[in-house]
DNA sequence: CAATAACCAACTAAATTAGTCAGGAATTCT
DNA sequence: AGAATTCCTGACTAATTTAGTTGGTTATTG
């Protein structure tokens, strides 16, 4: 198991997620100007995530992504093994062929360490970050910043789509609020 | 933090050198040759453990590498730590410059992340894999396997340097053993 | 002196990471 | 129906990292 920036990107980018959940889909192209990574790079990594069924994708306008399941139910560790596919352990791949036919040390180490390191990982879970204090509050600030509406933008859709309970005086005072700002 | 394949190959050596250190300084070419990994490449990677003082070089003939410590006092963590040494957490490193001055949610993400995951490597020493069943023994078969006579060579020096309490009758009977392979 | 083995620096090749480009397909809004 | 949005796809490029090479120098032993 390997932790890369590459992990990285995808574990931030799945705590936008589960943060704005409740808002409905979040857009790639939010997530990319939010943290500053190039969008299709982004798209590459949401393939992954995707195949690997921790997130749906939603075409067409007001979509976005979502989690595919509830955010205490995705660990640190599904997120980086979807994104490094590259997972050989050892380097004999499984079976002990390394040194003439026989497991050589590095087999039993490493498994072993991988398998307590994947264990540890594991344990944490998407929510247990989001729920941390402060962090909803300083996204929240920062959405702001940038011109990012997301609830308003989210809910009107989800008005459409039937998939939540909205507070329509809310939407429509952010989406006066957007048209303000052009 | 990262974990790379570099780390592995450095606590995979590192490894090596606990279970003969008994034996005296195990060479780099030993190691090489008996991990498949190139000279130079662990000439590179211990530069680098010697700089973070987890292991002495000594010169000459007879001599290699010896662990600067007790293998009970070097952590996984602190292997892999001084071979890669682009320990930066966050993008920022350190200071939250990250988004107009202010904290990103990355910043507290991965720097929890990263102090936990340390925290757990670090409970992790040379000792414990060392110590583990079975593995002197596997060791030992390998290094007969291709004609490392360790323990004879290096305690033979070691009696010149006044280092060890050496049992001379093994280190004449593998010395015999290694000048019949020839 | 010759052999050994750590030390050192600069260079190359392969792989991975990060980002770009150019589109296509599903969905919604007007 | 048509425009806008957003996911989705594949192929391509640049930068960085990993892994290995070459060609030495220095300390130590015998
Ligand atoms: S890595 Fe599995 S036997 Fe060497
Ligand atoms: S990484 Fe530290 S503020 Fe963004």
């Amino acid at each position: 198991m390997r932790l890369s920036t590459k992990g990285r990107y995808s574990v931030t980018a799945m705590l936008d997620l589960a943060i704005h959940d409740k808002a409905g889909p979040v857009t790639l192209a939010d997530i990319s100007q939010c943290q500053g990574i190039s969008l299709s790079y982004l798209e590459q990594l949401f393939a992954r995530l995707r195949k690997s069924g921790l997130v749906k994708g939603v075409r067409g306008p007001g979509g976005g992504y979502r989690l595919a399941r509830p955010a205490s139910e995705i660990s640190i560790a599904e997120i980086i093994c979807s994104v490094d596919e590259n997972v050989d352990v050892t380097r004999c791949k499984g079976e002990g062929n390394c040194q003439d036919g026989g497991k050589c040390l590095t087999h039993e180490l490493w498994t072993n360490l991988s398998n307590k390191l994947h264990e540890f990982l594991s344990g944490i879970t998407l929510a247990q970050f989001v729920e941390r204090p402060g962090i909803p509050e300083l996204s929240m600030q920062r959405d702001k910043m940038i011109g990012r509406f997301v609830l308003a933008k989210k809910q009107a859709v989800a008005i459409n789509r039937g998939v939540f309970n909205i507070n329509k005086e809310l939407v429509a005072k952010e989406l006066a609020a957007k048209e303000a700002l052009r």
